[in-house]
Formats: structure tokens, C-alpha cells, sequence
DNA sequence: GTAATCACG
DNA sequence: ACGTACGTGATTACT
């Protein structure tokens, strides 16, 4: 046995690094009687991300408490695994840090599985995460261990990661080779893979503490297990590509982009993701760059001009569509550089990413993390499958339902203006919405409409459709916590137009302005931070404080899809669930059964929020995402 | 690493 | 007193 010793926050800890089987014997009598005691920390290390690619290999599984951790060498195998699978099997209780990442991977390449791991798992990450939900780059301490343990536990305690990082360095390896590359027998590899252990086992109480200091209901924290379990169970499920397709897709994008990039060329641009050789040829060519209709050119944060998507589409004479305006004589170059930049990022971010992270049964295994932004709202990594184009069908064209299934969506109807209605409780808002059924047929074709209600409330039967148009944005602008000026600039409506819809919007809903009142007084006096409609702490920025509005209706619309989620599971279909997108989920459903699943998954997703009603439309496809009728595929 | 850009809800 | 668009992920250029 080969073993480290450590100091952590003044204590001396032991890693243990068993050789021999008498070496797991002693791991063995350890994990009993530490398993007695209370919950035991586990993590492994293993060869990168990649779960679900072919060479991936499962190389440490270690186990630990406050003083003690083990390192198993499961890349040993025999006697190894055996010793690292019986302790698995019989922990009570396990804290892991992150656990969605050790779920899916010992899910994959042990016996164990997510659903047995699971239900005894305690995830630090996400404890972590309800004390504080800020990312390091806006002012929190982020979710990762090492901050978490420098804080809580020891603020000298080792960045066992990025530390190793350098190692891999002095080993001519780097951060992606690294973790496959470090023999298994490296001291520091093996210090850190049990620190790791002894950090989460410590963290784990303070962070209760924490949680019970702030009265965080313990009900919160066990929402966000299931969600993160049903999230990882989703990951592992991942979704059907269609290889031929999209290999086809990846070829065609690339004949595109080098097809518009050499028309750049010929006006001296030799990168169109370049904006500074951009400004420079558009002004040889004699641009202003004053967009039509406006008195100065677009600049950037920093004050650069701005060479986005905006600005080209102006000079190409076309709208946000890319429809022709018949303003101008379109640029060249700047046609070329939309239609080459868009070819280029649909095949890098999207077609190849596919084909990089698909597995070798043909299946995508995004990463979902359950609780992500500031508000909890749920992210999609590796490929970003949240951000999908949506106005075309070609790249979810792509991902496909089952053999034999097809596609389908359901998404909750203006699901942060019901929140919104509900939380600030909006009188005729919430009349609005609920008396959604009773409004006559030929006022409402299309079912019951927030903005054209609005619309409606403040300009009379005579509203337009352009009234709606001003209504949505000042909607949306409420909900943001944004003004009119703002809103003018995003939707492209007349700012004098949006000052007056803004304050007849006013008019109309009070209550919003008296809520977002109220809630920045009560964050002042809590310090800066808003607890939301479940008891979840949203910290505020004090410059920022009226984002709270918009803090409150997306942190609830995501509680909301969230509760959805464990209906669903509830109802049985989870197996049919491929992907949550905010106010959206995913499934794939049997042809013959497709219509009872989308009434079910309707039914999961229809609720009461103080008094207004939570509806959602389910629409079922054919074999692709992109034959869902919105995006209209053709198959 | 930062800035800019572009994809989404 | 006044007004503020919110939240993400990924890529490329450039320092």
C-alpha cells in the first residue's frame, strides 16, 4: 500500500493507494465502518469527457471521509473493480461533487446505474449552488470545488485540478491528453484523485450548515437531486444523428463557406471573422456605415465599430429575414460575409460538433446541467442543443426520434408572462389569463393571445396587429427589466412610439413596477438577495437591481419546467424524454402512441401558479426534429 | 485571457 | 431622482 500523507485545515489526512489484495481487505473493514458512521465521500477519475466515445476508460474510483481517502485503480480491473463495486454497492450514502459526471460515468462503465447510485447520492455541486448560484465571472465563487473547499474547508487546500494541468505539462502531455496520458501510478495524480475525496467530505456539512443558516428548504434541495438524476438520466439516453445527413450537411456547409470566403478575398478580405478587416474594406469601398434611417454608425462595447450581423444585413440591403428591402444597392462583401460566416458557424458549432461527439451507436450525449445560470435555468453543453437554429430546419434536421417514433415538442404558452401575471399579481393580467377560454373565436383564431389582450385592454377593438407588435416588446421589455429605448433598439420600433406604449403599459399593469419596487427595498435590506417563489436565493447585483423582476419570472418559469419534469417521470415517460429548452421539452414518442404522449406531456405540463393557469401546446413531427411544423422539414 | 460575434429561450 | 433589456454556449481573432 502505497500512502500520501496530507494536511487539511490543520489536520492530518492519509491517502491510501491500495497494491495488494490484502491492501483491499483494509479498504474493505474501512468502508464498513466509515459507511456506519455516515455518508462517504466518492469520485472518480477517468480519461476525459467523452463518456460515451469508444476508448474511454474508467481509471480510479476513490472513496473517503474527513481524514481518509482510497484510491482503487479500477483500470487495474479484477480484484480492483471488485473492491470498488461491492464498496458502491454498499454505501448508504454517498457525497460526490458534481454527481451527474460519476453517475453517467459509472453508469456506463460499471454495474452500477444512475437510478441505483442516485437516490443515496448527496451532490455538493448543487448544494453549493443553492447557497449562491452566481458563475465566478459574475462576482460569485462559482460551484466548482476548489473554490468551494478554499472557502469552506481550507483556504490553502490544492487546486487539485488546475495544479494537475501542470503536471501534465511536465509529463509533455496537455490539459486534453492529460487525464488518459498520467500514469496511474503518479504520485500527485493520486494525492489530488483523494483529496478530492477528503474536500467533498468536509465541504459537505459546512454547506449545510450554510443552507440551514439561510433556511433553505430542505424540500429545495431535494427537488434540484431529482431534476439533476432525471437530467443525467436524459444524457445517458442522448439523442439519435442522422450520420448520413449530417455528413452530407457537413460538405455542403463547407462548399458554401469556402465559396463565399473567396468572393471576400477578392475585396481584400482574407478572414470574414475578422471585423477589423471588415471596417477596413468596407470603408476602401466607400461605406459610411451609417445604417439607413439612423444619424451615427453602430459601435461596439468598447468602442469599435460594429461589424455584427445588424450592420452586414443593412449593407446587404436586407431585413432581419433576409428578405431584399429594396433600400439600397446591396454590398457585396457584405452579402458574402452573412452568407459565409452563417455556413461557417453552422458547420463548426453545429454539423461538426454532431459528428465529433457522437458515439459509436449513433447517439448525441449532450451534457444537461440541471441548475446552471443565476436563476437555475438549465444549460446544454457539448453539442449546445438549446441553441439550435430555429427559423431553418436543416441543422435539427439532423437528430432524430426513435426507429419507429417520431418527434415531438411541447412548450408552455408565454410562460413568463402567466409567472410575471402571478407573482406580481397583475389584476387584469391575470383576468386575462384566466378567462382564456371565454374569449370569442374570431377575436382569438389562434387560441388566447397576452400581447393582442393587452393590445386590446389599452387601444380598444380597434387594435392592430402593429399595436400587438408594440405590446409584445414592452412585454418582454417588463419581463427583462428593460426601457423603452432599449426595447426600440431590439424590436426596431419608433423610441417615441415605445416611450408612450411603455407608460399606457404602466397604466394598465401598475403592479409590476409596484412589485419590482417592493422586491429591490426587500433585497436592500436582505442583502441583495431575492427569494424566489420555491425559497431559492437569487443573489442581486446592487447596480443591477432591477433585473430582480426579471431574476423572479425566470427562476420561477424554470421551477416550473422543472416540476414539469417530475410529472412526466411521474406520468411514465420519462424514457421518451430527450431535452428541456427552458419553456420547451423534447420527446421523442411511438408513431402509433404519438398522440397519447403529447396529451400526457400536455397534461404534465399544465398547472395552477396562484391563480393563473400554466398552459403548454405539444406538436408532434415525423422522424426528425426539424419535420416539427415549425421548422417544417420535409421529413 | 478578452472582445466580438452569433446561435437559442 | 432616474433609467438600465435577462439568461446562456461556442467560435474566431488577437494580444
Amino acid at each position: 500500500m502505497i500512502t500520501y500523507p496530507y494536511q487539511i485545515a490543520g489536520d492530518l489526512v492519509a491517502i491510501h493507494v491500495p497494491e495488494t489484495s490484502e491492501d483491499l481487505d483494509e479498504f474493505r473493514s474501512w468502508t464498513l465502518s466509515a459507511n456506519a458512521r455516515g455518508p462517504v465521500a466518492v469520485d472518480t477519475e477517468t480519461t476525459g469527457l467523452d463518456i460515451y466515445s469508444a476508448n474511454y476508460r474508467l481509471r480510479t474510483v476513490q472513496f473517503g471521509d474527513s481524514h481518509t481517502a482510497w484510491v482503487i485503480h479500477w483500470e487495474l480491473g479484477g480484484p480492483f473493480v471488485a473492491a470498488a463495486t461491492w464498496a458502491l454497492r454498499i454505501a448508504t450514502r454517498m457525497q460526490i461533487h458534481n454527481a451527474p459526471f460519476d453517475w453517467c460515468v459509472l453508469d456506463r462503465h460499471s454495474e452500477l446505474t444512475i437510478e441505483s447510485l442516485a437516490p443515496r447520492t448527496i451532490d455538493t455541486r448543487l448544494k453549493a449552488g443553492l447557497v449562491d448560484p452566481r458563475q465566478p465571472q459574475d462576482g460569485g465563487r462559482g460551484t466548482a470545488l476548489k473554490p468551494n473547499a478554499a472557502y469552506y474547508v481550507d483556504p490553502s487546500a490544492p487546486d487539485t485540478q488546475g495544479d494537475l494541468t501542470a503536471v501534465f505539462r511536465s509529463l509533455k502531455l496537455t490539459k486534453e491528453t492529460g487525464w488518459a496520458g498520467i500514469p496511474l501510478n503518479h504520485p500527485t495524480y493520486n494525492l489530488y484523485a483523494g483529496l478530492d475525496c477528503i474536500l467533498t467530505a468536509r465541504l459537505d456539512p459546512k454547506l449545510d450548515a450554510a443552507l440551514d443558516g439561510l433556511s433553505v428548504r430542505p424540500r429545495l434541495i431535494q427537488y434540484e437531486h431529482e431534476l439533476a438524476r432525471i437530467c443525467a438520466i436524459m444524457q445517458r439516453k442522448g439523442m439519435l444523428l442522422d450520420m448520413d445527413y449530417t455528413q452530407n450537411l457537413d460538405s455542403r456547409l463547407a462548399e458554401e463557406a469556402a465559396r463565399y470566403e473567396a468572393v471576400a478575398e477578392r475585396y481584400g478580405v482574407t478572414s470574414i471573422n475578422s471585423p477589423a478587416q471588415l471596417q477596413e474594406a468596407f470603408i476602401a469601398m466607400g461605406e459610411t456605415l451609417v445604417l439607413s434611417g439612423e444619424s451615427a454608425p453602430r459601435y461596439t462595447a468598447s468602442g469599435a465599430l460594429s461589424m455584427g450581423k445588424d450592420v452586414l444585413l443593412a449593407m446587404a440591403d436586407m431585413n432581419r429575414d433576409w428578405k431584399r428591402l429594396g433600400v439600397r444597392k446591396p454590398n457585396p462583401l457584405a452579402d458574402a460575409v452573412l452568407h459565409g460566416k452563417r455556413a461557417g458557424k453552422w458547420r463548426k458549432s453545429y454539423a461538426q460538433t454532431f459528428l465529433e461527439t457522437v458515439d459509436a451507436d449513433g447517439r448525441i450525449h449532450c451534457f444537461i446541467n440541471s441548475m446552471q445560470a443565476r436563476t437555475a435555468r438549465m444549460s446544454i453543453t457539448r453539442p449546445a442543443l438549446q441553441t439550435l437554429p430555429s427559423g431553418d430546419w436543416m441543422i435539427r434536421r439532423a437528430l432524430l426520434a426513435e426507429p419507429g417514433h417520431v418527434m415531438g415538442s411541447c412548450d408552455f404558452s408565454a410562460v413568463e408572462m402567466r409567472v410575471l401575471a402571478a407573482l406580481a399579481d397583475v389584476k387584469q393580467m391575470k383576468h386575462g389569463f384566466q378567462h382564456a377560454d371565454e374569449y370569442p373565436k374570431d377575436e382569438y383564431p389562434d387560441g388566447f393571445d397576452i400581447h393582442m389582450y393587452t393590445a386590446r385592454l389599452v387601444k380598444g377593438a380597434g387594435a392592430t396587429k402593429a399595436h400587438r407588435k408594440l405590446f409584445k416588446g414592452a412585454g418582454f421589455g417588463k419581463v427583462y427589466g428593460g426601457g423603452y429605448k432599449g426595447v426600440a433598439a431590439q424590436t426596431g420600433a419608433e423610441p417615441e412610439e415605445m416611450r408612450r406604449t411603455f407608460a399606457e403599459y404602466d397604466r394598465m399593469f401598475p403592479e409590476i413596477k409596484r412589485q419590482s419596487n417592493r422586491w429591490q427595498r426587500e433585497a436592500r435590506e436582505t442583502g441583495m438577495v431575492h427569494l424566489s417563489v420555491t425559497g431559492r436565493r437569487l443573489p442581486l447585483d446592487r447596480e443591477r437591481a432591477y433585473a430582480v423582476v426579471n431574476y423572479a419570472c425566470q427562476s420561477a418559469a424554470r421551477d416550473v419546467l422543472g416540476q414539469s419534469l417530475l410529472n412526466i417521470e411521474e406520468a411514465g415517460l420519462l424514457d421518451s424524454l430527450r431535452l428541456p429548452i427552458h419553456d420547451e421539452v423534447v420527446f421523442s414518442a411511438p408513431k402509433g402512441e404519438a398522440e397519447e404522449y403529447a396529451r400526457t406531456i400536455q397534461d404534465c405540463m399544465t398547472f395552477d401558479l396562484m391563480g393563473v393557469p400554466i398552459t403548454a401546446e405539444a406538436d408532434t413531427g415525423g422522424r426528425s426534429w426539424g419535420s416539427l411544423p415549425q421548422y417544417g422539414a420535409p421529413e
